[in-house]
DNA sequence: CCCCGGCCACTACGGCTGTAGTGCCGACAG
DNA sequence: CTGTCGGCACTACAGCCGTAGTGGCCGGGG
C-alpha cells in the first residue's frame, strides 16, 4: 500500500513516532474517542497493520503520545508570538490577543487541534496520567499572561489571568462545538470583546 | 439481581425510557463516549440484559435519547429562576449570574451533568442529528440572555450575549476539565468576574 | 370470550478492539 | 566478520459491541 519500500526512511523528517500521533490526534478530531483505535491509525496513516499497536502498546500510551503531540502543536500556533507584547500597552494586549484567538479559529488544522484538545480534556477528567501534561502546558501559558496582565495594571492577576482564559477557551469552544451556529467571529469582534472584557478586569 | 419483580412498576414516577436517558448521562459523565454502551447502561441501571438494547435500537437513538433528557435536566437546574430579574438592575443581574454558575460547580450531581454535556456537544460535531436539540436549548437560552443584557443597557446585544455565554462555558469547562487544579472559584470570585466583564460590556 | 398489538426478556452473530507474542532484518560495537 | 540489540511486520486470541430476530406476557377492543 505504502509508496516507499520497507526499509526506507520516514516521511521527512517527522519520525515515526510523530506520524503516529499527529493521525491519532487527527481521528481524535474527525471521529472522537471511539474511533481513536490503534488499526484505526494504522490504517489513517497509511503503516501497514500493527504498526500503531506495537509503538504504542497499550491504549494508555497511545493516548498519552496524543496528549504530547497535542501540546507540541498548540505551542507551534502560540510561539510565533505576535502575542507578548512586553509593556505595548493595551491596545497592542487586546490585538495580540485577537489576533491568536483568530488564527484558531480560521484554518482547518487549528480547528481540528481544538478539537482533539476538549477531547482529550475530557478523557483526562478520568485518566490522571493525561493530567500531568495538560496542568503543566497550561499552567505555564498562564503564567505568562499573568505577567501580561500584571503589567497592564491588573490588581488581581491571577483571578483575572483565569477569567481571561475562561472566556477565550469558551469563545473556541462555542465557535468550534457550541452556540455559534453561523459563521465564526471577525477579528474585530474579537478585539470588542477583549476590549471591553480587559476594560472591566483593569478599569475596575 | 433486581429487587423488584419483574412485572411491577418501574422506579417511582421514573418511566424506564428516563431510566435509560439518565443512566446513559451518568456513564456518559462516568466513563466518556467509549462508556457508553447498550450492555453498560443495562448493567448500571440495573435492567435486564438487552432493555437498553431493545428501547433504544441503535447507538443513535440512544445518544438521541441522551441529549433529550440532557436538555432537560439542564433546563431543571436553570428553571428555579432566581436568573430572571426584569429590570433589577446590574446588581442583581449579577448575583443571579453568578448564583446559577456557583449552583452548576457544586452539588455532584451537577458536575456530572456538565462533562456529559460537553461530551454530548464533541459528538454533536459529527452527528447533525444531535445538533439540532443542542442548538434549540442553546438559542433560546441565549435569547433569554439577550433580553436581560438589552434591559440592562447593550449596545450591541447580540455579541455582547455569545461573550457572556462564551464566558460561563468557559469557566464552567475550566472548573470541570480545564486549568483549574485547585478549588473551584466562590460566589464572590464569580460575582466579581461577572461584575467586571458585564462592566466592560455595558460602559464601554 | 377471544384476538390483537405493544412491550419486554432473551439470544445470535458478525465485526471490531486491546493486547501480547514471535520472528525477521538492519545497525552498530567489538 | 560476528554477536547482539532495537525496531518493525505480522499474527493470535479473547472479549466486547452494535444490531436484529424471536417468542412470551399482558392489557384493551371487539
Amino acid at each position: 500500500m505504502s509508496a516507499r519500500t520497507p526499509g526506507s526512511a520516514p516521511v521527512r523528517g517527522a519520525s515515526r513516532a510523530e506520524l503516529i500521533a499527529d493521525t491519532a490526534l487527527a481521528l481524535l478530531a474527525e471521529r472522537g474517542m471511539r474511533g481513536l483505535t490503534h488499526r484505526a491509525v494504522d490504517e489513517a496513516a497509511g503503516l501497514p497493520t500493527g504498526s500503531t499497536s506495537n509503538h504504542a502498546r497499550t491504549r494508555l500510551a497511545l493516548l498519552e503520545a496524543a496528549v504530547r503531540r497535542q501540546a507540541e502543536r498548540e505551542a507551534a500556533v502560540l510561539a510565533p508570538d505576535e502575542l507578548p507584547d512586553p509593556a505595548g500597552g493595551r491596545a497592542s494586549l487586546v490585538d495580540g490577543l485577537a489576533l491568536t484567538l483568530h488564527r484558531f479559529l480560521t484554518g482547518e488544522a487549528h480547528r481540528a487541534l481544538l478539537v482533539s484538545r476538549y477531547e482529550l480534556a475530557l478523557e483526562a477528567t478520568r485518566r490522571p496520567e493525561l493530567r500531568a501534561y495538560y496542568d503543566a502546558t497550561g499552567a505555564r501559558f498562564r503564567e505568562l499572561l499573568s505577567d501580561l496582565l500584571s503589567a497592564a495594571g491588573s490588581t488581581d492577576p491571577e483571578r483575572h489571568t483565569l477569567s481571561l482564559v475562561a472566556w477565550c477557551d469558551g469563545m473556541l469552544f462555542s465557535c468550534v462545538a457550541g452556540s455559534y451556529s453561523t459563521e465564526p467571529p471577525t477579528r474585530e469582534e474579537l478585539r470588542a470583546g477583549f476590549a471591553e472584557l480587559l476594560g472591566g478586569t483593569l478599569d475596575g
